[in-house]
DNA sequence: TGTACATCAGTGAACGCGCGTTCACTGATGTAC
DNA sequence: TGTACATCAGTGAACGCGCGTTCACTGATGTAC
């Protein structure tokens, strides 16, 4: 019944953490249970701890694995914008009917963010690296000229406004006050963008 | 050992609600266990079931009012600025490091917005009722003009913002990680404010 | 004023249940000789 | 090539524990007469 191959161990391993990461998404922290997550992997419960120390430890990990999809995600969807409007692609692709309703699939900031503020030193730090390699990247698409500081913070601003839109608008029950809310979100995220850099002092 | 009294019940009532409110954005709704609530309320558990029909009706309300309270505090927090510079103290306030450290006593939106959000209706519609009334105070503060569903467009847009500054700025370890972030976010939130309506188009 | 009774907020044992973790065990494969 | 043994991913029973909810009960107060 047990099937080695060469590298077995591993792709279970990845698939415990795919898993993982879109539960966690779609239904928080509270839900990962190890039996149902071990469950939907295809294997019995005990098998867990030959993977993972903790169940602590797997949050930690799949936080991380949720972020660097969703970076890779948004990085993809981007790229298939000409470079003159990736900007825009983020934005509206980020801000979008489809992303409030594709919880698992989606942001992982925007999901969890709160949560994993509760979690201890190894989670929480996971997860700012990953909150840094999205909001790097969107610092690279905004407008050019300022400091990179100015850039990095610019870019943690709108991103930090997008994930709240989100978030606020995922909690509104009728679709036409979560629309307003994206479409607000859409256009102040783009003003802030393009928005000078030559007033700015300091960071 | 019983002690009536004319307002008795709907005191311990709101006692409950309090502990609850505070402990929901300290600790998330995870940590809503109803022993150690009525043990907060110096009560035993039992009696819970006197004052709400389950642990969700409790969630549900107990979210709304930390949301009441938390406009509350940012309504008072503010008034307390003269009239010109009243949109400042509420940014400066918000987006403070003691903001970040007082959880259980800051803004429910940024503790708890993605949990409400896999909440029922009847939690989502209040909490939605309760985030509206704090974007509505904010509108409020904005420059004169443009329409009101465009200040309240970027009223929200401000809000999420915050609202995401200080739950990523939560997420990271290090002081200056989270004070780069709530820097930027001040500036941000000021100059979205401050740009003009001239150019709206649309909401 | 005094007595009998109703009320009902609060008590705490008990319920069924699911959880994270441990551990002795299984059995297909790889390796040594 | 064949045999004996080591490895180790996966199994599933068992552990101790805490949970939300129910319910028979308590006892101080309010009310009726």
């Amino acid at each position: 019944m047990v099937r080695y191959s060469k590298g077995h161990k591993e792709e279970v391993r990845k698939a415990i953490l795919e898993k993982a990461s879109r539960r966690l998404r779609s239904d928080g922290i509270g839900a990962i249970g190890i039996k149902t997550l071990m469950g939907d992997a295809g294997l019995t419960h005990g098998g867990f701890y030959a993977h993972f120390p903790s169940r602590e430890a797997l949050i930690s990990e799949a936080g991380e694995e949720a972020l660097r999809r969703t970076y890779e995600f948004l990085k993809r969807h981007t790229t298939k914008a000409p470079p003159e409007s990736r900007l825009e692609a983020f934005v509206a692709g980020y801000l979008s009917q489809q992303h409030l309703e594709d919880m698992s699939g989606g942001c992982a900031g925007a999901a969890l963010a709160p949560e994993i503020a509760r979690e201890g030193e190894e989670a929480r730090r996971r997860f700012t690296g990953g909150l840094r390699l999205i909001v790097d990247y969107l610092a690279d698409l905004l407008p050019e000229g300022g400091s990179d500081e100015q850039r990095i913070g610019r870019a943690y601003s709108i991103f930090a406004m997008m994930m709240g839109a989100v978030q606020i608008a995922r909690v509104a029950i009728d679709t036409s006050t979560s629309d307003g809310i994206l479409k607000a979100a859409r256009k102040s995220s783009l003003a802030l963008a393009n928005s000078g850099w030559d007033k700015e002092q300091g960071v």
